[in-house]
RNA sequence: GGCGGUGUAGCUCAGUUGGUUAGAGCAGCGGAUUCAUAAGCCGCAUGUCGGGGGUUCGAAUCCCUCCACCGCUACCA
């Protein structure tokens, strides 16, 4: 049997800084693709990490008077922390201080010189440390940096540079024959009209700078972050020296990325591997940003938001949700705690949580808690239930996550609806009736059952303990991910606590705006 | 400055190649119920479709113009 191989990556994120929503973000849109994939039984690797070294680092480490190396460990625990607390299911984690990156990189590196499309230059401009960015003095807003509004260092030193130049030819042509390669369009129209401007080739060495990668060639230098970074999604799958897992996965299904970083992903990355002869991605998705109660996500404003701080209050599977269903991937979204408790309330609890609650109660009070036997051809939600499992696949092939969800609550919506119509209260009345209402309360048993495997991807936790309630599960096993697999005859189902109990805003006492909520800790 | 985008119910947004009374979710209001987390179900409303002008039998949907906001990019300084 041969799966189909299926690789994914987030960026790898600068550890200058601790983990905030917008790396959750991107992290949780790549767990969630990369979970249904598995279910879809491909052969998925999940790769995320950490970008370490460039001066800024070295500076930060220098101003809290650690080592770069103790310095990065700190953080980079950080992020490990936050990924498993988000239940992030990545098959690796690269470092770009790993060894393996680090032997990997220079020898990439010596063989883009030795292709010819590494030369020494000279480049004369300024700089700005924390953006790790040249800027020509045009570009420069009132002598800062245009980017962060910091003040820049005059610098003028030897360089190597990478021909991108050469390369922009063939980078048009692929945009041309692959219209998709960087979603979604607005961003693929963006970069488009930038690659088909005059490119200029950019310099990917410093000799100011010693924490890094050194150039093989000249260790007066060394590389530059970004074409550090970049490489990663190929060091890690072993290039070159270790091919295996690089003849399996590469090139890759999806970079995804957020916005920010499309030139770097849409443009040189491609380059570097037309120079290393090697496959493009097959797509870039790139995501929108965040704002926090309306306002943009800053060191000085000090709003960015932990993502331990809200899954320790409303738990692991609603943070997830709320992120994914609240804007479609790709546009920007704003996360506050009114919307976020808005759609725990709503669509998790009242929805999801109450169909099961309800479905529950009645397997106990009409069935003395056993499942009635269940039969296919009687179910009357198996059509819809397949329509929406076809409808969630054609969503999520395309990232489209919020679509996705979307389409799962119009079924749990009908499987509300399903429950009005038929009335099991009433037909419990009569034991005549037995017969319908034993084939209504396990059509809804099955119908819980899809939708647990439907929202596995996004809240696995979720998915586990419905199936535990609905009795599926005993004690610590796995999920059954199976959809077309239907349920044992005599299942006993075992309800617990409401899935996501309704949060009561705060009485309107404080004047703020956002209501934080009382206690409400949850596990998943 | 150039290119592109956005502006539709209180909020967030859908609205295919122009065509009968402009839609959804949330919030709000009303109703019938009770299996359920005062949940769910049924029903209801309001919108100068940013402003103005034009094309057309007919435009949110095409054209022009103005306003506001956003993105990419350039330049001046």
């Amino acid at each position: 049997m041969n799966k189909q191989s299926f690789y994914l990556t987030t960026p790898i994120y600068y550890v200058n800084d601790i983990p905030h929503i917008g790396h959750s973000y991107t992290t949780i849109a790549a767990d969630v693709l990369a979970r249904y994939r598995r279910l879809q039984l491909c052969d998925v690797f999940f790769l995320t990490g950490t970008d370490e070294h460039g001066q800024k680092i070295q500076k930060a480490a220098e101003s809290c008077s650690k080592t770069p190396h103790d310095f990065v460990d700190t953080v980079v625990s950080k992020y490990k922390n936050v990924w498993k607390s988000l239940n992030i299911s990545n098959d690796d984690f690269i470092r770009t201080t790993d060894d393996r990156h680090v032997q990997r990189v220079k020898k990439i590196f010596k063989k883009l010189f030795e292709n010819g499309d590494i030369y020494l230059g000279e480049y004369e401009g300024r700089y700005c440390v924390p953006c790790e960015s040249f800027w020509t003095e045009t570009q420069l807003d009132d002598g800062r940096c245009p980017e962060c509004k910091r003040a820049v260092e005059k610098v003028k030193e030897k360089n190597y540079f990478f021909r991108l130049s050469k390369y922009q030819k063939q980078l048009i042509e692929h945009y041309h024959k692959h219209p998709e390669f960087v979603q979604p369009e607005s961003r693929r129209n963006e970069i488009f009209q930038r690659i088909i401007s005059p490119i200029e080739d950019i310099s990917i060495s410093r000799s100011a700078v010693t924490w890094g990668i050194q150039v093989p060639m000249d260790t007066t230098h060394t590389i530059y972050v970004w074409i550090d970074a970049l490489l990663n999604y190929i060091t890690a799958l072993g290039y070159d020296d270790d091919m295996t897992l690089f003849q399996k996965f590469w090139p890759a299904n999806v970079h995804i990325i957020g916005k920010e970083i499309l030139w770097f992903h849409g443009a040189i990355w491609p380059a570097i591997l037309m120079s290393l002869n090697i496959e493009l991605p097959l797509k870039i998705f790139t995501h929108g940003w965040w704002t926090i109660e309306g306002q943009k996500i800053s060191k000085s404003l000090g709003n960015a938001i932990d993502p331990l701080s809200i899954i320790h209050l409303y738990g692991t599977d609603a943070y997830r949700y709320f992120l994914l269903r609240e804007v479609p991937f790709g546009l920007d979204g704003n996360f506050s705690y009114s919307a976020l408790i808005s759609r725990i309330n709503s669509d998790l609890g009242n929805d999801l949580g109450n169909l099961l609650q309800r479905a529950l109660t009645m397997v106990e009070k009409y069935f003395d808690a056993a499942i009635p036997e269940y039969s296919e051809d009687e179910d009357e939600l198996k059509e819809s239930s397949q329509n929406t499992c076809d409808q969630i696949n054609k969503e999520l092939d395309n990232l489209q996550f919020s679509k996705a969800l979307e389409v799962i609550w119009e079924f749990i919506g009908k499987a509300n609806r399903f429950i009005e119509g038929k009335k099991p209260w009433t037909l419990a009345k009569t034991s005549a009736h037995r017969p319908q209402l034993e084939r209504v309360i396990s059509s809804l048993a099955k119908a819980i059952k899809d939708i647990s495997i439907f929202i596995y991807p996004f809240m696995p936790n979720t998915c586990v303990e419905i199936q535990k309630q609905l009795g599926i599960l005993e004690g610590d096993e796995p999920p059954c991910l199976e959809y077309q697999q239907s349920m044992r005859n005599g299942i006993i189902v075992k309800k617990g606590n409401p899935l996501f109990p309704r949060i009561e805003k705060e009485p309107e006492n404080s004047g703020k705006e956002t209501t934080m909520p009382s206690m409400n800790k949850k596990t998943f």
